[in-house]
DNA sequence: TCTAATGTAACTACAATGGTTTCACGTAAT
DNA sequence: ATTACGTGAAACCATTGTAGTTACATTAGA
């Protein structure tokens, strides 16, 4: 499997908040862009506020933003969504045969390693910054297409 | 979610054929080390087989490594059991409204940081060997358990 | 008061995983 | 040849997790 969708669309969310006039993102307004439904917006605002990048409040339209974009870094927005849940990345077999070495050393063995793994993955997540990505978004806007592209007359 | 158990069986299984006389290591008795049935054991070296790692072929009572454990390494054989699936370690949220400048373009704005991302995943994974981890093992089972855990008078 | 928005619970649909049964086929020993 | 054992593969089931959906109580503000 993969770690849930639930991170991008966070991502996706603290942008739209960051862009837009105060009280003008609500849940609605955000699920039409992410194209899902507001129910799964307010479940990641939710997440996202408990972890203490937004605030939201019953009744007032649109979250507010806690820290400026540039602040917060892609790790945090996946901590903040459990997009990996418990247990880790990488899943064990469960009670291997105590009665075999390998059996009772296997998961032993593997725990650093899955522990290095997954760490390596988040440092780069922890590299970026929302801003980054929302810097990409502005630049990907300007592209101007090459020639080949153009219509011609042939 | 998190990253298939099929990884971890796969390299239990193989450490298993390394260290077993030939034609001992059946699905059966790998299966009573993993603790699951032998069909889950033979598909799996089903895929250690078509990538090259193992040799089994039907009829004949375990399969035989193709190469030491010390030329495999753990990429490998989360490659060869397709551990992460199609689409990568990151799911992205499908169709975002093409109409909003976010959501047309977040996808290629997050691509690139969730390839680097499971990339650097990956060769930690690269630098070790299936060899490694079973030399761990025979380290854990030549432990000897610190004082505190040594009965006493008291 | 009335409207609009959020928070939350509950339910559903769907997909993926792993376990299980079953059976055909291959090997090797008797 | 027959028998026993093991693998390969198909089919099916149970469980789980995710996301989508409905419904409703609650809150803010006009």
């Amino acid at each position: 499997m993969n770690i849930s969708t639930k991170f991008p669309v966070a991502v996706h969310t603290l942008i739209l908040l960051s862009i837009s006039q105060p009280g003008t993102a609500t849940s609605d307004m955000i699920a039409s862009s992410v194209n899902t439904n507001p129910v799964v917006i307010r479940r990641i605002t939710g997440m996202l506020g408990r972890a203490g990048l937004v605030e939201a409040r019953a009744g007032i339209a649109g979250a507010r933003l806690k820290k400026p974009l540039a602040e917060i870094t892609l790790l945090e927005v996946y901590k903040a969504v459990n997009a990996v849940g418990e247990g880790g990345l990488f899943a064990v077999h469960e009670s291997p045969n105590p009665n075999c070495e390998v059996g009772r050393n296997i998961q032993a063995a593997m725990n650093p390693i899955f522990i290095s793994a997954q760490r390596a993955m988040e440092q780069i997540l922890e590299q970026t910054t929302v801003a980054d990505v929302a810097g990409d978004i502005s630049q990907l806007e300007g592209i101007v297409l090459p020639d080949y592209f153009a219509p011609t007359n042939s």
